[in-house]
DNA sequence: AAAAAAT
């Protein structure tokens, strides 16, 4: 009999062809696969109908992001697609797509791909600031970056030097970027060049324009992708991240990098109905931004195929490694059917480089470059931190004290964004409904809460709908919301890298912002490393916090520094106990000019001694 | 000890 899977399937595209293509420029297309996805390569003919959207000339390159968009009813479905893209949460889009078919017209206008840039402006118009992309540039001025491995592409100090393409450059414009950040300076070349790089920066250095612009172009260049026809998908890069939040984010930046490349980007994680995600698959993808959990899960219904994966991007590796991924890393990185290092291009970032890290850099990496970027604000003040003693009863209290004084200097009457980080989603929970209670408008963030929940918070406190966001160690990594004046340590974590990562969501994009830890007895394993940070940052310690720092037991292990000084890591292949017999991983005495750095540094790896070129 | 992440 004729009703195999197969043949169902078939018939269904065939259908399916039949209702949403028998306009315009269907002709070429009735052949097609199931898909009518045109991969990027095929997509530099002009759309002969839908003309993509506004003003955009798109002139020079020959790869240039002209066409976006199949050019007939891309969606086989003929389904609603328009809310897939701006995942406000709440998407209606919910249901399959009968009812659209009676609006083939209305349904066709919305093929064009969502201007990613609408509404900046007037964001920009309300906070009232000059820039809101932007960098301050000066102040990454003299952030110290170390290269080493072989033959390492020298850097850039524009964007005009690099050949992105004419698509991508119009998007850096938009973007605001006038100027490539310390990490994009060097990433990007290295990328470019084909080559694996292992990554140690923070987020808010620039990191994903760093691994997303070398990606797209490479795409756009890319003459080997062809389409497949089936359930199944085959992007050609894929980004890992360690939260929901965090994969959104990348999600849209990349969207805005790829704006009318034709480059397709899609976000796959948890906590959301898998369905609309299937079916934005369905409808195309080149870079798949996802977490560990949810693409597992696609891999193992076999809708997505990482066969095709050209590119593959870790962010935040040590935050992944943390959260117990590496299983579900190892899996898809090595387990699933992506092309082994060498062939594929890897790049890893992490803001530390543990023992770990340098393993899964081994393993994932083929003769790759170490870039080591400090800290942002390790070498300047933009961030104002301050350590008070407070005791656990008297903590709801000084809050107070310090929302009160801040609403009193607020600007516009406004309470400026306040950020407060607890240790526990309980302990969330319950200042969150206390600050309500005593006037300030707060919600929460944390693991707990619906993604919705989630989404909802996170939305209204950029808003300043709820200028005071109480999160939990889920915000703490990446995120990226601009305008955070103030960020405060409740509770302080127990490593001093969280308390980085967190004090980081303030003074972002180089203005400047304020940190509050509220510090007693039960932090004490802190004091050592806090301090050691915070005099490292030109940052006032307070006499009691030395003598508590004093008081600690020495060396103590995880709290200590890993990478000493400004950076996260340095690059362990410089071990002699790693270069076994001569045989090391740089051919010739090739690196940087980091000579042999005068002693200091202990074998081992990553003792206290350690010391970098800048030191 | 807690948090995050697939259902």
């Amino acid at each position: 009999m004729r009703s195999s899977w197969a043949d169902s399937v078939a018939a269904a595209e065939t259908a399916a062809a039949g209702s949403t293509a028998n306009n315009s420029s269907a002709g070429n297309n009735s052949a097609r696969t199931r898909s009518t996805y045109v991969p990027p390569h095929l997509r530099n003919r002009a759309p002969s109908s839908d003309p993509p959207a506004p003003v955009y000339s798109s002139s020079t390159s020959g790869t240039d992001g002209s066409g976006y968009g199949p050019p007939a009813g891309g969606n086989r479905w003929g389904g609603p697609r328009n809310d897939y893209n701006n995942r406000s949460g709440y998407s209606s889009g919910g249901r399959g797509g009968g009812w659209n078919n009676r609006t083939g017209g209305w349904d066709r206008g919305r093929e064009q791909e969502v201007n990613p840039f609408a509404g900046i402006e007037n964001a920009v118009e309300e906070v009232g600031e000059q820039e809101n992309s932007g960098i301050n540039f000066d102040a990454y001025e003299d952030i110290p970056v170390e290269t080493s491995g072989d033959n390492v592409p020298p850097a850039v100090n524009t964007f005009a030097e690099i050949d992105l393409g004419e698509a991508l450059n119009q998007n850096i414009r938009r973007c605001k970027y006038v100027k490539p950040t310390p990490v994009q300076r060097h990433a990007i070349p290295i990328s470019l060049g084909g080559r694996d790089l292992m990554a140690c920066a923070q987020t808010g250095s620039g990191k994903t324009a760093a691994f997303c612009f070398p990606i797209i172009s490479g795409i756009m260049k890319d003459q080997a992708a062809q389409r497949r026809p089936g359930w199944c998908c085959f992007p050609l890069a894929l980004i890992l991240s360690p939260t929901r939040e965090l994969s959104m984010q990348i999600h849209e930046e990349a969207r805005k990098f790829a704006y009318q490349t034709g480059v397709k980007v899609v976000v796959a994680y948890g906590g959301a109905p898998i369905n609309q995600q299937l079916r934005e698959l369905e409808r195309g993808v080149d870079i798949l931004v996802a977490t560990p959990g949810r693409l597992v899960d696609l891999l193992e219904r076999a809708r997505v195929s990482l066969e095709m994966i050209k590119y593959l991007a870790l962010d935040e590796a040590d935050r992944m490694l943390d959260m117990g991924f590496e299983p579900q890393i190892r899996k898809i990185v090595e387990q699933m059917d992506m092309p082994p290092p060498g062939v594929r291009q890897t790049m890893l970032f992490s803001a530390t480089f543990p023992k770990e890290i340098q393993r899964l850099a081994s393993d994932f990496l083929a003769s790759y470059i170490f870039l080591a970027v400090g800290r942002v604000g390790s070498s300047t003040d933009l961030i104002v931190q301050r350590v008070e003693f407070v005791h656990e009863s008297d903590k709801r209290s000084h809050l107070m004290d310090l929302l009160h004084a801040q609403k009193a200097n607020g600007v516009h009457g406004k309470q400026a964004l306040t950020l407060v980080f607890v240790e526990t989603k309980k302990g969330a929970d319950s200042l969150e409904h206390w600050l309500c209670m005593n006037g300030f408008p707060a919600t929460t963030i944390h693991g707990d809460r619906t993604q919705q929940e989630r989404e909802y918070a996170l939305r209204s406190f950029k808003s300043g709908n709820t200028p005071i966001l109480v999160a939990t160690d889920v915000a703490a990594r990446g995120l990226d919301i601009p305008h955070v004046a103030h960020v405060v340590n409740f509770d302080l974590p127990n490593d001093i890298d969280d308390y980085v990562h967190r004090i980081g969501r303030t003074g972002r994009a180089g203005k400047s912002g304020l940190a509050t830890a509220f510090f007693n007895e039960n932090n004490a394993s802190l004091a050592r490393p806090l301090a050691d940070l915070m005099q490292e940052s030109n940052q006032e310690v307070p006499a009691w916090l030395s003598r508590f720092a004093a008081r600690s037991s020495y060396g103590g292990g995880k709290n200590r520094r890993s990478g000493g000084g400004r950076f996260g890591g340095r690059d362990f292949r410089r071990d002699s106990s790693f270069n076994r017999g001569g045989a090391d991983y740089y051919g010739g005495g090739g690196g940087t000019g980091y000579g042999a750095s005068g002693g200091g540094y202990s074998g081992g790896g990553y003792g206290p001694g350690v010391t970098s070129a800048w030191d």
